[in-house]
DNA sequence: TAGTTATACATAGAACTACAAGGTATTAAA
DNA sequence: TTTAATACCTTGTAGTTCTATGTATAACTA
């Protein structure tokens, strides 16, 4: 789909506190699932999402822990924190009052 | 409402885009038209919209002719030009899609 | 079993860019 | 007359992003 830059970058942290919202997951799966999501349109390299995890960890909105896959490779795991939680509502909120706008602009 | 950075980034585009392809309008003008919109949560500053202006008519996607107000005051209208109109469309669907994704993962 | 693909994480720094701050000028209002 | 509102513009820098690159293991395949 070739999304701008802009909006990959405004729809990056929603979608990743979204899908830690439903439950642990770790970078590559992460990766994964937008694709899935998006029906193959969004396809984010690892190296760009590994240092938006580190920056969100950073600020406290996930943690990290290290656990196993079942065939036995190691994984980074993620999880949402209370302050990302609160972020996500609040960008989500956000999301729907600029997505309205354009909405309302096009009738 | 203290829109993130990147949400002001990727929403600044297609709002402007949107009002243009209602009618003409200008700068200073197009700064009202987003605040009263949206309620007075979003007050863009002078200096970021113009060089934003200025970026868009670079693309083609919007143009510029001076004219004046009924005041007898100089100003820089612009409107939508045929690739803007396409652009702000595919815009749109990226908007649409990504909202619906979040929106998603919200239930 | 060697080679390739997929999985999985990490980071430095080149490349980009947004936007605050500062500048000019006119009209309206107090 | 001076302040506020209208109206446009640009530079520099402070900050950010993500490309490019690196490491390593597991799984597949020829």
């Amino acid at each position: 789909m070739g999304l701008s830059k802009d909006l990959v970058a405004a729809s990056s942290t929603p979608l990743i506190l979204s899908i830690l919202n439903k439950g642990e997951s770790y970078g590559y799966g992460i990766i994964q699932q937008v694709h899935d999501m998006s029906d193959g349109d969004i396809s984010w390299a690892d190296g760009m999402l590994y240092p938006i995890l580190h920056r969100l960890e950073k600020k406290e909105w996930i943690e990290s822990f290290w656990g196993k896959a079942e065939t036995g490779r190691k994984r980074k795991y993620y999880r949402l924190c209370k302050a990302g939680l609160d972020e996500l509502k609040l960008q989500r909120k956000q999301w729907k009052q600029l997505s309205n706008m354009i909405s309302q602009l096009e009738g």
